[in-house]
DNA sequence: ACACATATATAGATCTTCGATATATATTTA
DNA sequence: TAAATATATATCGAAGATCTATATATGTGT
């Protein structure tokens, strides 16, 4: 990865929901879009993907499907529904609260 | 708090350094300060901030002393190494490295 | 004297991610 | 045709970070 992965702790869900706001896409091609999206910065494993879109489901943020998408293997799809995108834009506005802050403890202020 | 606890995970440890960076401080006044450079987004309890600390210290990334500071209570002061300054300066590079990985998701781009 | 804020510390619970492993199909290479 | 590799989904146990709860002790204000 090159990152240290803690760091990702917590943002994880809302990279994957803000993929799925652009299009449907299954649990692999998340995986490459992301690496893609971030210049490989992100190397999300198999791991922790599936268990949190699978978290997330049950949470009724995303939909899933199966779909051969013209001849080839099985896929699963998923889709982003009316709660996930209420979730993603919480998260979003999470993100920039959380990173201005950090942002304002490293630019520093006088003691 | 306000913010999601695990978007803190991976960058408490660079946000004390930086404190220290700019004097000697203990816990109790590191709380505070956080609290306060933030704009109150970030509330560190002492529970997560203590154990932190002590590993630090035992990585050699900060010195501790106790003083009291001109007849008050004993405090507990942490300060800065070498080892802990190039600690942070990865840290940081690290942190911007992350941010604007997650940005460029965010912003998105054409599939 | 009593209550409250300050100050440090540890233990256990929870959450998130990772590495390892398992299974199965499609495609490429020898 | 057979073997190797890439694609694709899934689960489990380990590891790391933070939280809550709890404990202890000192200084300050009423």
């Amino acid at each position: 990865m090159g990152i240290d992965k803690s760091l990702l702790s917590g943002s994880t869900a809302m990279l994957i929901l803000r993929l799925l706001e652009d299009g449907d896409m299954y649990g692999y091609q998340m995986i490459e879009e992301l690496a893609k999206r971030s210049d490989n910065t992100f190397a999300l494993k198999a791991g922790t993907l599936y268990p949190l879109l699978h978290g997330l489901e049950q949470q009724g943020m995303v939909s899933s499907y199966y779909d051969s998408a013209g001849g080839a293997k099985m896929r699963k799809y998923y889709s982003l529904t009316k709660k996930g995108r209420g979730l993603l834009a919480e998260k979003k506005a999470e993100w920039q609260l959380f990173s201005s802050a950090v942002n304002k403890v490293l630019k520093g202020v006088s003691i």
